[in-house]
DNA sequence: CCCAAAAGCTAACAGCATTAGCTCAGGGCC
DNA sequence: GGCCCTGAGCTAATGCTGTTAGCTTTTGGG
């Protein structure tokens, strides 16, 4: 540590996701990040290893900023509540980044940061499920079909899958309750 | 047609789809499908008009190739069983083809082509689910819910999203009930 | 039999990621 | 307090993209 860097990782992926935001995730070009934070390209190589990892730590970013958000969002809530609470916030962070959301890795085993990310992840899941006392692969089953709901509707209605956005609130609305009926329903 | 074609747009399709297969959707570059038809890449401009051209005439064939498989799996059948099976249709062709289904566009409203796939595409989840009798906005959110249901599924599992793949099939069994039950609840 | 249309070609260019090697500032250490 | 060495940032260069321009050549229609 000779130096004190103008630049560091973090703030190279926070420009990385501005550009994602503003432009899509396409956009998402080292030349872009290095023009952003005022910098030549190659120089970005002091801090991340290729695109290929930015585009990795971009995805930790994702998950961890989701994680927290509704980590925060379920707090002090239990049964049908938080799970409404839960699946509601996951909309609403797409909603609020919509272009986002692509760039959301699906594989999380690659890297072990990811890994490590997406393990918490789902320990918010699960635990969020915890009053419902299911015990083992139930348990599991209950977070997958948890998982496919919010991210089916999540990366239809991102991408602009439905076509009239008409009654989009009802059709989500009535995913929450067909997963908690289903909840309950199996005990 | 003073010429007859070495090439066609078809063959061009053709090609971008084995290579997608073959090596993942990155993989779909002009100068590798240029390579794989024994062609210069310039040349393949005579029959595409860009690269984004090229990805949109993919995502259309998707689509066609899985509507004529879906309409084909639930001929004849109807109510329950329909769902079942096109539920079933459904996540059978992404098995079968993993990297395909990355390929996929969300967003069919942009092309005009695209746009015909996608309605076509729509009109078979609509007739599966007629004999529950849904009419109007009913419909839509039922269509909606499968849509839904299937693709996140589809998704996360081609992706590798789920962490070990054991229970799958029941996970997805699940799922399947789950949407049934729903269906006949609401009546 | 000619000719125009169109498929394929080569040459060229701009933008991208990535590598190699340099410069030079600043903190650790005596 | 002055040296050194670590490391951030730079320039130059390479190879791969997609894309355009303009030429060559084949061939079916008149």
């Amino acid at each position: 540590m000779a130096v004190r860097p103008r630049l560091t990782t973090a703030k190279v992926v926070d420009a990385a996701l501005e550009l994602v935001d503003e432009h899509g995730v396409d956009a998402l070009t080292l030349a872009a990040v290095a023009a952003r934070t005022g910098v030549a390209t190659p120089s970005l190589y002091k801090h991340v290893a290729s695109l290929g990892e930015l585009r990795g730590l971009v995805g930790v970013r994702l998950i961890e900023e989701m994680t927290a958000r509704f980590t925060d969002a379920v707090l002090g809530l239990s049964g049908d509540e938080a799970v409404r609470v839960l699946m509601h916030s996951y909309r609403a962070y797409v909603q609020e980044h919509p272009k986002r959301y692509t760039a959301m890795p699906m594989d999380p085993l690659h890297d072990e940061l990811q890994r490590a990310a997406g393990l918490k992840f789902m320990e918010v899941l699960l635990a969020t499920l915890r009053s419902y006392g299911l015990e083992g692969s139930d348990a599991i089953h209950a977070t997958r079909r948890l998982r496919v709901i919010v991210h089916g509707f999540a990366s239809i209605e991102s991408g602009g899958g439905f076509g009239l956005p008409e009654g989009l609130d009802d059709t989500y609305d009535q995913l929450v309750r067909m997963y908690l009926t289903d909840l309950r329903g199996q005990s």
